[in-house]
DNA sequence: CTGGGGAGGGGGCCC
DNA sequence: GGGGCCCCCTCCCCA
């Protein structure tokens, strides 16, 4: 599932000067420019060696969209209709979200869901030729957001590294981060395509956990995980099966529970 | 089998 | 144009 409603498709594309465009890859020894001093050894390195980590990393996750397997609402959709909430048609709570679950003002309207979530496949920070990530289809006809009248019309810039393809250099760029991976962690040398994803991944050396959950003692070091955690205190869950009204705290639950033989279903 | 935590991914928006 | 952050998704693994 291409998150972005920006690719387009390869015909008319326009192939860039890469040379302006390729990002600084670092070395294992090389801090990322972005993540500065960041990368402070404080930990000894795991006992496995640095290319174990980004073997790890290189594991293919994506099994393919949830939201296209269960022809689910996109989020956005129920959003736009009901006003209630990324809960959707199919959930009947109401989902925190980030900026209520932390008290912090909103700074800014909620992107198109349903769309996101991209090639997958992390890393592959060592094979840089060829596309390395399965990349998600679509999720089906109508699922599909088309690009703006004047993106159509506009020439776009297509990645060398897979077919994706954007209506801005600058989108490009940060695309083909996911690509060169120049944020490398100094202490396990795994990769990645942003400086805040290097970030979130020191957390992991450090233990550092600043998202503490207000219900209950619990913290964590990813905003994402606080949110998935904060369901598990809600008594209606945000994802709800349409054969027997069980709710889920997460989508991926849901498919096990319908993949599993829903017992209404049946 | 289920629930949940941990880790990581992507594009978009704002500064 | 780049960096930082946001939001949401996905997968793996374990209890």
């Amino acid at each position: 599932m291409p998150r972005s409603f920006l690719v387009k498709k390869p015909s008319s594309t326009r192939i860039p000067n890469y040379g302006q465009l390729d990002t600084r890859a670092h070395d294992v020894d090389g801090a990322c420019d972005s993540c500065g001093g960041l990368l402070v050894p404080v930990l000894r390195p795991p006992a496995g060696p640095p290319a174990a980590a980004a073997c790890d990393a290189a594991r293919p996750r994506d099994r393919g969209s949830l939201f296209a397997r269960f022809s689910l609402p996109l989020p956005a959709e129920a959003k736009g209709s009901a006003g209630a909430g990324s809960a959707g048609a199919r959930g009947s709570g109401t989902p925190l979200k980030d900026n209520q679950i932390l008290n912090l003002p909103r700074r800014r309207p909620v992107a198109p869901e349903g769309l996101r979530g991209g090639c997958g496949g992390a890393a592959e920070a060592l094979g840089r030729l060829a596309c390395p990530k399965p990349c998600r289809p679509f999720p089906g006809p109508g699922r599909r957001r088309q690009p703006p009248r004047d993106l159509q019309s506009r020439r776009c810039f297509s990645c060398k590294y897979c077919e994706k393809a954007y209506g801005s250099l600058g989108a490009l760029k940060m695309h083909i981060r996911t690509h060169t991976l120049p944020c490398v962690c100094k202490i396990c040398g795994k990769a990645f395509s942003r400086p805040w994803l290097l970030q979130g991944h020191i957390r992991t050396h450090t233990g550092e956990k600043p998202y503490a959950c207000p219900h209950c003692s619990r913290a964590f070091a990813d905003r994402s995980n606080l949110r998935a955690h904060l369901q598990t205190h809600s008594d209606v869950k945000k994802y709800q099966c349409r054969a027997c009204s069980k709710t889920f705290s997460r989508m991926s639950l849901l498919a096990r529970h319908e993949d599993g033989g829903c017992c209404a279903a049946s």
